[in-house]
DNA sequence: CTAATGCTATTTGTATACAATAAGCTGTCA
DNA sequence: TGACAGCTTATTGTATACAAATAGCATTAG
């Protein structure tokens, strides 16, 4: 994409993952496209993509409003990336190169070192983690399952708790990319895959759980 | 989507589904715009979806062609499609009612009339074969399988053969809904996935067998 | 003859004006 | 009061003009 769509996309989508607009809110592309400094036609190019990640959904009108996920939903999109994502394990373990070990090797290093103690450093755990997981996406080698791991991979769920990140869950995470590492190591597909698919259910457990609380607050900030 | 985006979608589809643009040549949209009747900016918006939908992809200087399958692409859809839609039948039979049971019942019967010999009435088979699938996605309640399943479903491989159809396929694929109905029935979602991975696998080779023919029959014509 | 450079034509990207459609409001009538 | 009709305003859809980028070609230097 070129630089003025570029740039509505990542800014709307970010103005999203932040909740910067809120969740259920109708968005103007008139008003958008103010806020990105760029016409409505970049806008609306943004908005199908959005829609069709859906980050934003339509009436039947034609209206757009940032999507408000539920528990539920969150819960669907997790199951569906578990299995894609079990898949490009599996694919992966025959698949990889010896350089793509050890880039894998590499950021798990680097994970580890992030969660050093007694402040663990998030945004550099989250970008390791992020190269980590694209690595054996790109040994998995099958565009269109990159394609649909992207539609369920990050989630509008804004969380004003930082539950999900708690120690235990980050040291957890870490020892699974090892257990993956191995099971690579050994080319053995489906215990790969079996590993992915407990990663990422735990993931989603500690985020539900986050979600859980922070609703709660939500509710209970009524009073505020 | 409105009128002249909806039809210059469906137009711009069925022209790549029926071969009329071919796999692998560039395309403009100014004229698709004149094809379609439109002007360019809906032919934009059809591009943009139909490049998510893989059906078009674009070089590094954004121009579109037509995409051009092989073989291995065409079996990792496959794949996905068997992994999805076995996802959906495990959800369906925990969540189908009574009424979409019948609808069921209704449709594996037309399907049954369609094959009926001398002449299977292959477009009569296609469409409630298409309906059967559609009632069980839509009792699997998950809009995002359903978003994703719409991005496998289809395959813009042309085949010029109609091996794919064959009246051996076209009962065991009957008999595969009958068996898929049983499971319904008793609530068994493991079977159901069973039954449906082992629908679409089949589907596949089918599909695939026909590809190689076809791919031999270009490779000889030319000659002609 | 090859490769690099600059020009031209082609194609896509963006902005904007206008058309079509839907929502919201207001006043009237039952 | 309530609901319906018609008007007004807000919002999205489409066309088109123009800007930017790219590719293809020709020309020339090495």
């Amino acid at each position: 994409m070129s630089r003025a769509s570029e740039r509505a996309y990542n800014h709307i989508r970010s103005m999203i993952l932040s909740g910067e607009l809120q969740p259920g809110s109708q968005i103007r592309e008139e008003a958008l496209a103010e806020l990105c400094g760029v016409s409505r036609t970049p806008v609306r190019d943004s908005l199908r993509r959005l829609e069709a990640e859906m980050f934003i959904r339509r009436n039947d009108s034609q209206r757009s409003f940032v999507a408000d996920w539920s528990l539920d939903d969150l819960e669907d999109a997790f199951q569906l990336r578990a299995m894609l994502e079990s898949r490009a394990a599996k694919r992966a373990a025959s698949r990889i190169t010896r350089e793509q070990l050890a880039l894998l090797r590499f950021h798990n290093a680097q994970l580890k070192q992030a969660i050093g103690l007694p402040n663990p450093d998030v945004p550099k755990f989250l970008d390791h983690n992020r190269q980590f997981h694209a690595i054996i996406l790109a040994a998995a080698a099958s565009e269109r399952l990159a394609n649909m791991l992207g539609q369920v991979t990050e989630q509008p769920v804004i969380l004003r708790t930082a539950r999900q990140y708690d120690l235990e869950n980050l040291r957890r995470s870490h020892s699974e990319h090892d257990e993956l590492l191995i099971a690579f190591d050994k080319r053995d597909g489906e215990w790969a895959a079996a590993v992915m698919t407990g990663h990422i259910r735990r993931a989603f457990h500690a985020y539900a759980e986050a979600h859980s609380t922070d609703t709660e607050i939500r509710k209970s900030s009524w009073a505020a």
